[in-house]
RNA sequence: CGGGACGUAGCUCAGCCUGGCAGAGCGCCGGCUUUGGGAGCCGGAGGUCGCAGGUUCAAAUCCUGUCGUCCCGACCA
């Protein structure tokens, strides 16, 4: 490709708009602009990128034995209906009735396609002996995001890969995912990214059944703790923590509990700050209804609770922060001054909360709160759980190490799905012996033009972006210094045309315009290798050979250069794929 | 949806407080010079100052509303 017959649109300055080096450096090198807020188009450095790990993510698929197919993004809301989500994804399922004639029909457009799918194989696979199958399909998804940010991090529309397994048994479930796994570690690691696995929230299936694949990035928008004594890794939401049940008895020393004034104050902060003592010494209830019944879960005050947990605590299927009229009927006082102190509700409290000496919480009373609270004395529990987010420097639950936080990207997830879908589609196959069983099922995604995202949030440096040669947009890029010079154009346009011929993708800069331009535009938009033709040089017969990441140029004969280029690229080619588990 | 910031030329921004000719740099077009790290000089094109209403002799500037974009949070895989 010339330059000057595509259209890469870079840019000096940075945009007012665009915060985090990805966005920066994304609209700056010309990959993408903005539509609106949420939505942006791919221009055709940003779209080659694209391109090339869809070819990735295609043959890693392939490799592990899925078989890729295309759905519609338009779906009939009829089959969300049916799996209830519909109003679990609530807005940020965009759905709106089409009309046809005297009727109307009712779409969404799909943010996944587990329903699609699933009713594909309820009416197709009918036997054991059709199992079991993964399909895959890249395809363009949509969520309203309602508040879209971090440029392409998080938009509406989003160019996705999803594959969904399809098995008779666990056994068989098991294999579809530990496939998956393995291709993810090798899409990723081929895409140049760092990254690292973590476990996930696991839903119905228990155990160790999601993973999250994370590039870790200052930026990134999800949370993870890891452990580095045993590489424990998690989200913060599923992290667990290695705390043990403490001794629940009263302290040998304790003040008298009193009731203090705390007009208007029911916040944590607000408490903490009108009666100066830190949000460690609070005891925070949160009344929930937990399959619809109250419980107040108690966590220390400068803890997070963590629904999930709760929910496992008590083997529910229904958690939410109850109704402000629920807790007035609970506790006798407006939102705010909740605690355990004669509250007549089940309960549910955090291990941190047993080890708290002369406590503040809530007198369940409007505008008080009572200090000197303590358990034995003041309240009683039986015995506590580990309830609340994971925070930095709480012990491993795998090792003596402590937990750490860091943020992260997340570029793909697998997850055991069990039968959610399966059962409320039909998605039933016979066994042996004609006994129906709904099909187990998983679900595998990556955000593709995450990847891409990802790549130049993280592999950037004062100059522009620096491409992996696996997913640049164009691996070397021939730069002849003055196209008025004829000996100086005829040598460009030789190696571009054999290096052409010889299969790469090559870009050549022939734009009119002074070299230093053109070597910061070479820096912006990062292409790996780069052949720079020149006057002087081509006087002593050499071009020079520069890859982004070198200092200095290497001179090359001339007569060499075309397999001097072939030999390096191989060699990188090779280097990077070492990177890539087998 | 709550909180905050910002909308003036393609991009970055000044002008707004204290109302009185629509500005600069970069980019773009033409010309000359220059040619190894975002060149110099000369000439030029380009704006409904987000939109609507109000105040005023007069509004980019003051007031009200509205739309858009970004950031923090809520929500969300």
């Amino acid at each position: 490709m010339r330059w000057s017959q595509t259209f890469i649109p870079t840019m000096k300055e940075i945009p007012a708009d665009a915060e985090i080096p990805s966005h920066q450096l994304m609209l700056r090198a010309g990959l993408i602009r903005q539509v609106m807020a949420g939505a942006y188009t791919y221009l055709p450095l940003g779209w080659r990128a694209v391109r090339k790990v869809e070819a990735i993510v295609r043959e890693e698929m392939e490799r592990a034995g899925a078989i890729e197919l295309f759905m519609p993004a338009l779906c009939p809301a009829e089959l969300w209906e049916q799996t209830g989500r519909i109003d679990d994804y609530g807005n940020a399922l965009i759905n709106f009735p089409l009309v046809r004639g005297d009727r109307q029909v009712r779409v969404v457009l799909g943010p996944t396609h587990e329903e699609v799918v699933t009713d594909l194989m309820a009416r197709q696979i009918k036997s054991y002996k059709q199992l079991p199958i993964t399909v895959f399909q890249i395809q363009t998804k949509f969520r309203n995001e309602e508040r879209p940010r971090f440029g392409v991090m998080r938009t509406s529309e989003f160019q996705m890969k999803d594959a969904y397994s399809f098995g008779t048994d666990l056994d068989q479930l098991n294999d579809a995912y530990e496939q998956m796994y393995q291709a993810y570690r090798r899409i990723f690691s081929r895409c140049g990214l760092d990254y690292r696995p973590v476990e996930a929230e696991s839903g119905p299936i228990g155990g160790d059944a999601s993973h999250e694949f994370m590039v870790p990035a200052e930026n990134g928008e999800d949370e993870i703790v890891h452990c580095d004594s045993c590489g424990y890794a998690a989200n913060t939401e599923r992290a667990e923590t290695g705390r043990g049940v403490p001794e629940i008895a009263a302290p040998a020393a304790m003040s008298d509990r009193a009731l203090v004034d705390t007009p208007e104050a029911g916040s944590i902060e607000q408490v903490s700050r009108m009666l100066g003592c830190e949000p460690s010494q609070m005891i925070k209830t949160l009344i929930y209804s937990i399959d619809d019944e109250p419980v107040a879960v108690l966590v220390r005050g400068d803890h997070e609770a963590n629904e999930a947990k709760i929910r496992r605590a008590v083997g529910a299927t229904t958690i939410e922060l109850s109704d402000p009229e629920t807790i007035t009927r609970v506790t006798g006082a407006p939102v705010g001054f909740a605690g355990p102190v004669g509250l007549d509700c089940p309960l549910l409290a955090d291990h941190d909360v047993a080890q708290i000496t002369d406590g503040i919480t809530g007198a369940n009373q409007g505008d008080a709160h009572l200090t000197g609270v303590n358990i034995g004395r003041d309240y009683s529990l039986d015995t506590t759980h580990d309830l609340r987010m994971a925070t930095a420097g709480d012990p491993c639950p795998r090792c003596d190490g402590s937990l750490e936080l860091a943020r992260g990207i997340e570029v793909g997830h697998v997850f055991k799905l069990g039968t959610k879908y399966s059962t409320a589609l039909s998605a039933e196959y016979l066994d042996e012996n004609e006994n129906k069983h709904p099909m187990l099922m998983g679900c595998y995604g990556i955000g593709i033009n995450r990847i891409v995202a990802a790549l130049a949030e993280t592999s950037f440096d004062d100059n522009g972006l620096i491409w992996p040669l696996s997913i640049s947009p164009f691996q070397v890029l021939v730069i002849p210094l003055n196209i008025t010079d004829d000996d100086v154009m005829s040598a460009a346009e030789s190696i571009y045309d054999q290096l052409g011929t010889a299969g790469f993708d090559v870009l050549m800069d022939e734009r009119k315009a002074r070299p230093g331009f053109k070597f910061k535009d070479a820096d912006l938009i990062g292409i790996p290798l780069r052949v720079i033709v020149g006057g002087k040089g081509l006087a002593d017969g050499v071009v020079e050979l520069k890859w982004r990441t070198d200092s200095d140029v290497t001179r090359i004969p001339l007569d060499q250069i075309v397999d001097t280029v072939i030999n390096e690229l191989a060699e990188r080619t090779s280097a990077e794929s070492q990177q890539v588990p087998e």
